[in-house]
DNA sequence: CCCGATTCCTGTAGGC
DNA sequence: TGCCTACAGGAATCGG
């Protein structure tokens, strides 16, 4: 499911091929997304060039010249690149033929996912002017975790999962930043110390930032812009290993729930 | 304000 | 083998 580094590893994929050019056709197989796609989406795309790719948190942006496309992928969408005659699959619901003949595609089994047009300043949009720091980014430490988290009763693992709180970080990367930072997931956010905080800035940004060379974690259907899939799983410590034994200490894995959300971790080593 | 619960959706896995 | 149910989860939204 695409968290950061797999929005990274679909940016990093798809923009040599569709940078600079110009999108020639819009097809919409499907519009029932998190929100509809807007129906004036293919009027003010065709025949627009794309400039340079960003992405914020996980949202992609692909500016044009009269605003910008916000895609976000939900938790099974991907876009990769494929050519005119290539077949189309089940769920392939959006698809912008470029001018270079190559065709992104937009498949996303369960829909979660989104592309909306912006026309104004995408960091001025609700869905962006709210989000915290970038976890890759120097605002991201041990002091910034440890001062916005006084107070809190949360529990450490929903803190790092808040978007406003730091961006980019969902259930598999959360769970391995823990586990790296020896951190009972259960633990309130608010009664924290420093130094276990600069343990965690660290182990978050080690494992994002591993993941993303790894091109990102493909657990059924994440593919990148080629229709590779990443290799990170096979470095996952803890996340989807409940009952197996620690990598580091031995003890058998616990999954509880927290937030809402399955929650692997060593009671052995994190404390 | 804060925090937990609910909601959207479909493919997959596990139980019987 | 086939049916049924539970589960996976990002983030908006709601309610206490």
């Amino acid at each position: 499911m695409p968290e950061l580094p797999e929005v990274e590893t679909t940016k990093r994929g798809i923009a040599p091929y569709i940078e600079h050019q110009r999108i020639e056709c819009v097809t919409i197989r499907e519009n029932r997304f998190r929100t509809p796609v807007p129906e004036y989406l293919a009027e003010r795309l065709v025949h627009q060039q794309i400039g340079q790719i960003s992405r914020r948190a996980k949202y992609l942006l692909l500016p044009v010249a009269e605003g910008h496309l916000i895609w976000h992928l939900g938790m099974s969408g991907s876009l990769r690149l494929e050519t005119p005659e290539a077949a189309l699959k089940k769920h392939d619901h959006i698809q912008l033929t470029m001018s270079s003949g190559w065709q992104l595609r937009y498949h996303d089994p369960r829909r979660f996912g989104f592309v909306d047009f912006i026309e104004d300043d995408p960091m001025s949009d609700s869905r962006l002017a709210s989000l915290g720091p970038e976890p890759l980014s120097p605002i991201l430490t041990g002091s910034y975790l440890y001062r916005v988290s006084r107070g809190k009763k949360s529990s450490v693992k929903t803190f790092i999962m808040d978007n406003a709180v730091v961006v980019g970080v969902g259930n598999i990367y959360a769970s391995e930043a823990l586990f790296m930072a020896g951190i009972d997931p259960r633990r309130a956010a608010g009664r924290i110390s420093m130094e276990r905080y600069q343990r965690l800035s660290a182990a978050i940004k080690s494992v994002l930032s591993s993941a993303i060379e790894q091109g990102g974690t493909t657990l059924r259907d994440f593919v990148s812009g080629q229709g590779e899939p990443g290799y990170f799983a096979q470095k996952l410590n803890v996340y989807g290993r409940s009952g197996a034994e620690c990598v580091r200490c031995g003890t058998t894995l616990r999954n509880i729930v927290l937030g809402q959300r399955a929650s692997v971790y060593c009671p052995g080593c994190q404390r």
